[in-house]
DNA sequence: CACCTCCCTAAGCGCTTGCTCACCTCGGGG
DNA sequence: CCCCGAGGTGAGCAAGCGCTTAGGGAGGTG
């Protein structure tokens, strides 16, 4: 329930038809339960089918959140590695990474809970894949940053401390954001945005501003 | 397990003795597993006692929850307050602020993951009452942060969106903090002491750290 | 028409869960 | 000495869990 239903876009090459409802079921129900208080019986009823259809489509319920983790990570770092190789200046880069990463946990939300805080009920297999995807998370980062750093337009002692600090204000997101509160996804990430700039040390702000044809001067 | 004995502390006002070692095990327990995942066995397997002896102490596991969540909360709370009402600066007092609530966060990661992410499983009273406590703690740092705003010392164009933030910020350490990790709780609080500074839009640091004997001069 | 395949269901198996209940143990007062 | 209440146990109940299995119906092919 709810204006979500655009979501089944982030599924879109889940197939066939009946594997995607089901994975769309679940992310609503671990959304809100969580995954160990959510039982199969649920998931299947909420797919409009029977506990048995489950399945024929997955092994089983871990296999489940297994994929939509694995999705979701992947997404998520898509977005950040646009945003790291989208050639501006690091301050743009970062703004970029954070604001299209911080909009995303927000529209998004029931899928990014289920990412971003049921990594523990995954098997050992599928939990050292969805590591390693989150380092690649960390590590797109870490770049922005350095790169401020080095350039000198960023100013902070602690690199990865501040690097951890940025995604996991960004990351939190999720576990917060209401979509019927008063804020839309677009108003966190600009807030955000202006936020992680704020926390690397990045003080350049007005004067870019003031700035009338910023493109054109060199 | 792990050099976490001395948690023992914060519980001190639990008696008689064996219902202390009921929520130590059961913190443990829920930090590790999730609320759902763990079993009333396992709860009393780790406390020494049968599975039916928790049932002298609690009506319900979901109790047992509360009393956590309960006494977490307010312990929060009070760290919190302690800091707004310690009469500094408002930056002395946000600093001072983010430097505890986050130190405890990192120290006591095993309650404090429970107080911040087991919310959900408790009943719809307690929830309510957990509910308030909560909007109180945000209450607490929205009043330094207004102080600041209203001084001139801070700059921010969305104060409590940027007290939401810093809250966040402090919350998921929770859930990042590893204690085989390099950090200490001591130096995560310093870091974040700092970021908060620069998030609310505080630039006279090192104006201050120069000043031979800051309390001397009015 | 028979036949095969793909999706699906009704029924239910074996097990674990939160929780209960009849009983036990043991230190202290009359 | 007996008795008693507080705090504990072993065994087990009803319900719900993840998952399986036998079989049904729809649609394409000969």
């Amino acid at each position: 329930m709810g204006a979500e239903g655009q979501q089944s876009g982030q599924w879109a090459d889940v197939t066939p038809d009946a594997a995607r409802r089901l994975v769309i079921a679940a992310v609503e129900a671990f959304a809100e339960r969580g995954y160990h208080a959510t039982t199969t019986r649920d998931i299947a009823g909420r797919a409009g089918m029977s506990p048995a259809a489950l399945y024929i489509h997955y092994k089983t319920k871990e296999e489940l959140l297994y994929r939509i983790s694995s999705v979701g990570h992947r997404l998520a770092l898509d977005i950040l590695r646009r945003a790291r190789d989208s050639g501006g200046s690091p301050a743009d880069r970062l703004s970029e990474a954070v604001r299209c990463f911080v909009r995303w946990h927000a529209e998004h939300h029931t899928t990014a809970r289920v990412v971003q805080y049921e990594l523990g009920a995954l098997g050992e297999e599928h939990y050292a894949e969805i590591v390693a995807l989150r380092r690649d998370t960390d590590a797109a980062v870490r770049t922005i940053v350095e790169d401020g750093v080095a350039s000198g337009d960023f100013g902070t002692p602690d690199v990865p401390g501040t690097t951890l600090a940025v995604l996991s204000l960004c990351i939190d997101v999720a576990r917060w954001f209401n979509a019927e509160g008063k804020r839309t996804p677009d108003e966190v990430g600009e807030l955000y945005a202006d936020l992680a700039l704020r926390m690397v040390g990045y003080a350049k702000k007005q004067e870019e501003a003031a700035r009338p044809f910023p493109g054109l001067i060199h």
